[in-house]
RNA sequence: GCACCCAUAGCUCAACAGGAUAGAGCAACUGCCUUCUAAGCAGUAGGUUUCAGGUUCGAGUCCUGAUGGGUGCGCCA
């Protein structure tokens, strides 16, 4: 995946970086031949093997003019003669697996236990302002599902840009104008008896949700009259009624018919209070709004610019094109013969207004892959109208989120409801706690807030820890998971290191003694510890939360390991025993960290 | 028709810029609570990574082709 952040470095891989240099030096010493350490790149050892770090010596066999074994085995024997950080090395084959010598990680955890996180995990960013653009609602309908995972992925790519140190500008780009807002405000005057969200207890947005079905229903009624009395189809779609009423309004609505425009308020106002209760409980946020009925006309100055430079063209009927055939894409139209602005116009409009009003270095859509085309289009055009901001444009792209009867389709009914879901995860989070029955000592308003707090990150982890690219599935009749690689299981390690921490009182917070013995399961989980700030920087250079939750992941199952093979507060050894707490400290700010990013809250107790 | 995306265990997903015997979870089966939270831990079983070629020390990963699935190519947004 291209990113707009390759060109950074990694970070605070020191001791990598170490090994890296002496490694180089090796070659230097051994074979004579240079090998800058950049170039010398270590991995992770696989867990069925001893060592921390592996260097593969296959490429380099032409240089030691050795069998691997040899050169591995050189190379090993140079390094633990510096004897700054290797304690020990195996050879398998070519695979040199480097062990660091234990009082390093007891070093860096004396140094780091105690890092929250708090003022962002690397400095990468500092300085350079982006704009992440996502959820973009439609005002005709309630949110779904696929909206839930705009949603979560925009939230939480913010926050990992943040956590690089970068400034961050949320916004949303509300499409509040167009055939579907009148539809539903058709549909409304028609059957809707003046229905309030008060007068109904309808929620807002479900309110317009309603009419804009009642509209699709009574339209389909009148094609199939027409079609009964001999009408072709294709003509009964247009001349049907109720659709002319719809188009009629929508071209008040453009003339600025004093009597639509009050509607369309009103309505449009219904739904964003709606929104706006979703958006709360699903803990998202915005720093900014953009409406298109704000913006769409801001594209077509550029549109003229673009007549007068040549870079678009007019057809015989006042039609504004593009013609990007050389670029190995297709005609696109840019202003309808009648003067007025399609979907792409008003995106330019938007792009523009961006840069010129935040100034940002970058800006990111966040938008399904559906839509990949239409990016692809804008991007170019903004590259051939010379905006030096073009190279900033990233598009987002993420899957489609399908139900085992495949796309959700609101016409099929077969969409999963935003609001309808969340209740359903607070129920089962609810259920799955009082089953337990650990909640003993919380109050209601406690157990209430931890059976939202449990049940949205279940919904929200499921949802990020796929791939954005992937298209995922949704299996409404088998309820997400509590168990296994779940939210919830970070949830519950979280929870019993703060049972730790708690009943640990204070003294622990000493300087260690440097040789202290540590069990294999707590070297692993330091090891973790030590590459959060490289996976925060990765996830943020390749736009994917999956990787912050398969890391959490990672660290939970490890911690959970230490906590099955050795004992905190009943160890006898005090530095032994202070050492534990202070790696079952740093792994609970971690988690806590790492789980932000993805927009999780943990708790402390459940 | 043209373009883009995807394909890994029965199911849902991993595999870190090509590396070792492709890993988890769910479902199935076995163990482990009179000691720090069993929403946990340990184990068994489950695979020709859709197929066919190619590149090289080495391919799930890169290239070509095929098959299967998805999406886009509207004077809709």
């Amino acid at each position: 995946m291209i990113s707009l952040f390759l060109q950074t470095s990694k970070v605070s891989m020191q001791i990598e970086k170490k090994i890296s240099s002496e490694i180089s030096e090796a070659f230097k010493t051994l074979f004579d031949t240079e090998i800058p350490a950049e170039q010398i790149i270590l991995e992770g050892t696989k867990k069925e093997f001893e060592g921390n770090f592996t260097f593969v010596v296959f490429p380099y066999l032409k240089i030691s003019r050795l069998n691997p074994e040899a050169t591995a085995q050189k190379i090993g024997e140079y390094i633990l003669e510096k004897n700054t950080l290797v304690g020990s090395f195996q050879v398998v084959k070519g695979f040199l697996n480097i062990t660091i010598k234990q009082e390093q990680w007891v070093d860096f955890l004396n140094n780091n236990y105690n890092n929250n996180y708090a003022n962002g995990v690397n400095t990468i960013g500092r300085g350079q302002k982006v704009m992440v653009e996502y959820s973009s609602p439609n005002t005709n309908k309630p949110l779904h599902l696929g909206h839930i995972r705009n949603n979560l992925l925009g939230y939480s790519i913010s926050n990992l840009l943040k956590a690089n140190g970068y400034e961050v500008i949320k916004v949303n780009l509300i499409n509040d104008r167009g055939i579907h807002i009148c539809k539903s405000m058709t549909a409304w005057l028609k059957f809707g008896n003046k229905e309030t969200p008060s007068s109904s207890g309808l929620k807002g947005d479900h309110l317009v949700g309603k009419y804009y079905v009642a509209f699709d229903k009574a339209y389909k009624e009148e094609i199939d009259a027409l079609i009964a009395q001999g009408v072709e189809k294709e003509l009964a779609e247009k001349e049907a009624p109720i659709m002319k009423e719809a188009t009629e309004m929508l071209v008040k609505w453009e003339q600025g018919d004093p009597e639509i425009i009050s509607l369309w308020q009103t309505m449009n106002g219904w739904v964003y209070d709606g929104f706006e209760i979703t958006y709360k409980t699903l803990g998202v946020d915005f720093d900014h709004t953009y409406y298109e009925s704000n913006t769409y006309k801001l594209g077509k100055e550029i549109v003229e610019e673009g007549l007068k430079k040549g870079v678009f063209y007019q057809e015989k009927d006042n039609s504004v094109w593009i013609d990007l055939t050389t670029d190995k894409l297709d005609k696109k139209l840019l202003l309808r013969s009648n003067g007025t602005s399609v979907y792409m116009t008003q995106d330019l409009g938007t792009a523009e207004l961006k840069f010129k009003e935040f100034n940002i270095n970058k800006s990111i859509y966040v938008v399904g892959n559906e839509q990949d085309y239409h990016f692809k289009v804008l991007f170019k055009i903004l590259e051939k109208l010379e905006r030096p901001y073009a190279k900033g444009l990233y598009h987002l792209s993420y899957g489609m989120v399908d139900l085992p009867s495949g796309k959700m389709k609101s016409r099929e009914g077969t969409v999963v409801d935003a609001d309808d879901l969340l209740e359903e995860m607070f129920e089962t989070a609810r259920q799955k706690s009082e089953e337990l029955g650990k909640t003993e000592g919380m109050s209601a308003i406690e157990k209430n807030q931890l059976y939202k707090m449990l049940g949205l990150a279940a919904l929200k982890f499921f949802i990020l820890k796929v791939d954005p690219q992937k298209r995922m599935l949704f299996n409404p009749q088998e309820s997400i998971d509590f168990q296994g690689d779940t939210g919830t299981f970070v949830q519950y390690t979280y929870a019993r290191i703060q049972s730790l921490i708690r009943q640990a009182g204070k003294d622990w917070e000493k300087d260690l003694s440097k040789n202290i013995p540590l069990h294999e399961t707590e070297v692993e989980t330091l090891i973790l510890l030590y590459k959060y700030n490289n996976e925060v920087l990765k996830a943020a250079q390749s736009f994917s939360p999956a990787i912050i939750a398969a890391y959490c992941i990672d660290l939970a199952k490890a911690f959970n390991r230490v906590y099955k093979e050795v004992s905190f507060l009943r160890e006898s050894d005090i530095n032994v025993k202070n050492c534990r707490l202070k790696l079952a400290f740093l792994t609970g700010k971690t988690i806590k960290s790492a789980m932000g990013l993805l927009g999780i809250e943990v708790p402390e107790q459940m």
